[in-house]
DNA sequence: GACTATTTGTACGTATGTATC
DNA sequence: CGATACATACGTACAAATAGT
């Protein structure tokens, strides 16, 4: 996945897998390191130009695979296990 | 679970999970039998009173646990295995 | 093949609640 | 107290898949 930054509205990928794909590559690259905080969804909302139910969607889809840690009322962190569960 | 059939919008438990809840047990109860088609979204919508992303969400969590398995343009489905996935 | 109806999937918008800072 | 941030719940609209006419 090379198209970091850009949300294609015609591709068959949905936008919420897109941005999830879009984020795990820059957490790969090092944009934040495991334990610091992200961006807050707003930011991510006017940073991608996306709904907010959309971003949530993507966030949702990371913590599931157990990239991103979200803590109500704080913010959403990279998790600090870098090898995912490679289960499904 | 005991409070089939009954949203409690005052409980601590979230209308999603409380409508999970409801739909495991009367799956549980043989309401419908494993391979079998629950009501779609827009009769559980009007069943329970909720809206559909609510509704939704509370298939999402029960395909989670594979209880169900959703099939667009078909409806949603009692799934085969009856012991599910005990992790988490 | 065309058309319609049904059903799930995706996307967006808004409001409220609760916890944190 | 106000601002920020995540959680839940409501609503709308359109797309895609499926089935039947």
């Amino acid at each position: 996945m090379d198209a970091d930054a850009v949300i294609d509205y015609d591709s068959l990928t949905p936008v919420y897998a897109q941005l999830a794909a879009i984020l795990r590559a820059r957490i790969d690259r090092g944009d934040w390191a495991a334990g610091r905080r992200i961006l807050s969804e707003s930011q991510l909302v006017q940073a991608y130009g996306l709904a907010r139910g959309t971003v949530r969607k993507a966030i949702a889809a990371l913590v599931e695979d157990g990239v991103l840690v979200a803590v109500p009322g704080r913010g959403t962190f990279v998790a600090l296990a870098e090898d995912n569960d490679p289960a499904e």
